[in-house]
DNA sequence: AGCACGCCGACT
DNA sequence: GTCGGCGTGCTC
């Protein structure tokens, strides 16, 4: 026999392997498989296996899974994935099977015989892969065969079988939208689930994270469905990891919820998918595999023919396109409106020198004597990331890849975005020697500095992405003896925080870095922002010479159909998906090399029209992007090709471009 | 991906 | 002279 093996290297085609005589009558598609390559072992994913001789092939050295993991759906699920985000099998399914999964080891036996006795004395029931490996594959087999063994894993205590059986019921995929504040959004979750879970079935949600959003519906689902509602993902620990694994695929009545690998998990009698806030970032993997939960979600729902639920104030455009066709169901469409709100033009240069703006001084202190918070929004991290020497005009840039170098002012360190390195902070110009510093773009320490100054008597604290990753929850006491909080985007997470004041500070700044999605990822923010904070007064401090339209952002409708008829005329997403190549090499003649090939290939295809680009050029790494707009079919089969070459990645509709 | 091989420029 | 960085080819 030959077995077909997908690795989990960026290589758009399999390897065979011939099966070893004592794995011929065990081995199945999407078992992980040990197999040497090279000179190493490296774990791999059986795709297909054939009754074919087997000259010359390499053997399979080894079996992990006794049983595949996944079923026929999300073998489908697996393959759309593959085929729409342009990534090999073997990468695609190392997500969808992470390293972690290692059912054998959570499953117990139980013999009905007395045979076993003959391999250890105690009577208790031992895991399966214990049993394995004392007892051999073959007499497993058979004992499993004539029902003299039976396995159960630890967490339900219900019967193991290989395949995940669902019960048959009349379904309909049909997709939804909530349109909704957040304490609706919540009651109409619960509605649905307390139906599903009645009814035996089991609902999955996807959140944007583990640490905010997940912690404030877990606690509150938790509240309500006592003991039914479990976390999958790689925020938990192995067990809590297995035993959501495992009440997932074989017990009902449950609330499985997770962020991205979640989508891939197998699920007993699955009845619905709800997404909560599908438009935030964070559904996007942003290594190797690409892919976006959310759209995965769609798509199994679809695959399953079950209901798909999105909840949310802000959605993404193209589900507003899918309402006016006919492809989502609004069920409400109630937003929180903007409203008490004040746009206070600044003059930013002398808000950088260190005169915070009077009316700034003023809102702050005026604080009544309630516990609710002022809350200050910037959208930048850190102290400023723009270094430049007033004397001689000298940008402080990394020296590895050239972009600016932010500095840390708590750290007393710059910092590159772009590498993720510190590097030593000097009090002059490496130029000139200058000691004219001047910092731009300000950040959150810079703001923090600025109102500790200010303010004094008030308690400040910070809140980041960063913050939040240490402290791992909002349950720390600083948060709530903090009179004011000082943040970026994260702020947009904080449920259940009261708040008095909400005060923008540069907000007009995000409609320059997020690319083609920047007004729409403005709007998304807001709108999130005033739903989880529900704010008493809102004040908008811009820049003078900037001109920030707050007006485009009041009305939803418009602002969507504005938005969706510039996406129209560039024909961007949702009308045509962006596939971007990005090529990085360490020499210019490399790169170039590299270019001339890919630009060859596109043109060999006969695409070479669809094409645009290289889009830029980044020093000193020799990066280059080529986009490609998807008119022909053939694209796929370009892409996949251009897997050969080296130091290159592909992304469908990248976040920024 | 990650490793072996070969090229080329640097330097005890 | 030979050491190390970098590009290239290739993996059943």
């Amino acid at each position: 026999m030959i077995a077909e093996i997908a690795l989990p290297i960026p290589v758009s085609k399999t390897f065979s392997y011939s099966v070893p005589e004592h794995l011929c009558p065990i081995i199945k598609k999407f078992q992980r498989v040990i197999v040497p390559f090279r000179n190493k072992h490296t774990s791999g994913f059986v795709i297909d296996v054939e009754d074919a001789s087997n000259a010359g092939l390499k053997e399979i050295s080894q079996i992990i899974d006794f049983y595949p993991l996944i079923d026929k759906n999300i073998e489908r699920l697996c393959y759309w994935a593959g085929n729409h985000y342009v990534t090999p099998m073997g990468i695609v399914l190392k997500y969808a099977l992470p390293k972690y999964l290692k059912p054998e080891r959570y499953l117990l036996s139980r013999f009905n015989c007395d045979c076993h006795y003959r391999l250890w004395e105690s009577k208790k029931d031992l895991p399966f892969e214990k049993v394995l490996s004392l007892m051999g594959i073959e007499d497993v087999i058979s004992h499993l065969q004539e029902k003299k063994v039976v396995l159960y894993d630890k967490f339900t205590k219900k019967a193991f079988t290989e395949d995940i059986v669902s019960q048959t019921y009349s379904k309909e995929g049909k997709r939804f939208l909530f349109l909704g504040a957040i304490q609706r959004r919540i009651k109409f979750y619960l509605n649905l689930m307390e139906d599903q879970i009645n009814k035996g079935r089991n609902v999955l949600m996807l959140l944007p994270d583990y640490n905010l959003s997940g912690g404030f519906f877990y606690k509150i689902l938790s509240e309500k469905f006592k003991k039914k509602v479990f976390w999958y993902g790689s925020s938990v620990s192995q067990n809590l990891r297995m035993e959501s694994y495992f009440r997932a695929r074989n017990e009902t009545g449950n609330i499985i919820l997770g962020n991205k690998s979640a989508i891939f998990l197998p699920i007993m009698n699955l009845s619905m998918i709800i997404v909560e806030r599908h438009e935030e970032d964070s559904f996007r993997n942003e290594s190797e595999f690409r892919f976006n939960a959310w759209e995965v979600a769609k798509k199994r729902a679809e695959i399953e023919n079950i209901p798909l639920i999105l909840g949310s104030v802000s959605p993404k455009i193209e589900i507003f396109k899918g309402i006016n066709e006919g492809e989502y169901a609004l069920i409400e469409d109630e937003l929180p409106l903007l409203k008490n709100f004040y746009q206070i033009e600044i003059n930013r240069k002398r808000f950088f020198s260190g005169s915070i703006p009077q009316e700034m001084e003023t809102i702050i202190k005026d604080k009544d004597k309630s516990k609710k918070k002022t809350i200050v929004f910037t959208p930048r991290k850190y102290y400023s990331s723009h270094i430049h020497c007033i004397n001689c005009g000298y940008n402080f840039i990394c020296p590895l890849c050239a972009s600016p170098l932010t500095y840390k002012k708590n750290e007393d360190r710059l910092y590159c975005q772009a590498c993720q390195k510190d590097f030593d902070y000097r009090n002059f110009c490496p130029q000139c020697r200058s000691d004219l510093i001047g910092f731009f773009q300000f950040g959150v320490e810079f703001l923090e500095e600025m109102l500790k100054k200010a303010i004094p008597d008030k308690h400040i604290i910070l809140l980041t992405g960063d913050s939040i990753e240490e402290s791992k929850s909002l349950e720390i006491k600083s948060v709530h003896d903090a009179e004011i909080i000082i943040g970026t985007n994260i702020i947009s997470k904080l449920y259940g925080i009261e708040c008095d004041k909400l005060i923008f500070i540069g907000i007009e700044d995000m409609l320059s870095m997020a690319g083609y999605r920047a007004e729409e990822k403005l709007f998304q923010f807001l709108y999130n922002t005033l739903d989880a904070l529900n704010p008493e007064a809102i004040y908008f401090f811009v820049d003078e010479k900037k001109g920030f339209n707050l007006e485009h952002f009041l009305y939803y409708k418009e602002f969507y159909i504005e938005e969706l008829e510039k996406r129209r005329l560039a024909e961007f997403p949702p009308f045509k998906n962006i596939y971007l190549i990005t090529i990085e090499k360490k020499t210019l003649n490399a790169g170039q090399r590299a270019l001339n090939t890919i630009k060859q290939r596109i043109e060999a295809w006969g695409l070479k029209e669809y094409m645009k680009g290289p889009l830029y050029e980044k020093k000193k790494r020799y990066q280059w992007k080529i986009m490609l707009k998807d008119y022909d079919e053939r694209i796929k089969d370009l892409l996949f090709s251009l897997y050969d070459i080296q130091d290159i990645t592909i992304e469908v509709n990248p976040l920024h471009i």
